[in-house]
DNA sequence: CGTTTCCGTAAGTCATAGCTTACCGTAAGC
DNA sequence: GCTTACGGTAAGCTATGACTTACGGAAACG
């Protein structure tokens, strides 16, 4: 059930926005900040979910930590969603065939 | 900004429950109730919610209303994923090399 | 070593989201 | 037409989640 935590993750605005800054590389928590609308304890905050949703990870550098994208997360997520898109479309597809008979009563 | 709907939407474990019981067809809300944890007003606001997002449709049959899956949010949320991965994976590629030229420095 | 930088965590506040019960409109059934 | 099934909405409660300020610890720097 990890894509339930990405999607959780990655429902709040603030921590899309996080996941966005990360998404051209690397960057250091107090760098990931600057810029951003809430205060840097609250990304941190932000980190460790995105972290604990497996969309992130980071590394020791010095006294700073370095962040970047982990792929499971986003890999477990797509896999659900496609999973779920196969299915469902074709539910849909006989539903719009159901109407389409409506206008083509023969 | 429909993904951020889509997700925010899914994000919630009784919305997906919802959205796996419409996976094998278009179901009336209080069959869609029957077997849930929460009451059938719940359900209702669920499915709300995930209209606005653009997940599911609804369809009046008699005094019933009948709900299916809308492909417009899983595709939109598949699109902004897609877009998403593919940047992403590259750099998360480029630091995986970093380390990877630490394990092997010549 | 003292100091500074960087960051995680604790504590507390406030808004929002999800649930319930109660109520109302609407379409079918007799 | 009255009643019954069905489902959307209102009102209210409670829990959770996102933010803040304040604090503490660890690594570099002089």
């Amino acid at each position: 059930m990890t894509y339930g935590n990405a999607l959780h993750a990655l429902a709040d605005p603030t921590r899309r926005l996080v996941m966005e800054s990360l998404r051209s590389g690397p960057r250091a928590v107090g760098d990931i900040a600057r810029g951003m609308p809430v205060s840097r304890p609250a990304v941190s905050q932000h980190l460790k979910v995105l972290k604990e949703a497996g969309l992130v990870t980071d590394r020791a550098e010095g006294t700073r930590r370095v962040y970047y994208i982990d792929p499971n997360g986003l890999a477990a997520l797509r896999a659900w969603l496609d999973q779920f898109w196969d299915k469902a479309l074709g539910a849909f597809q006989a539903e719009t065939e159901k109407s389409f008979e409506k206008e083509k009563p023969e």
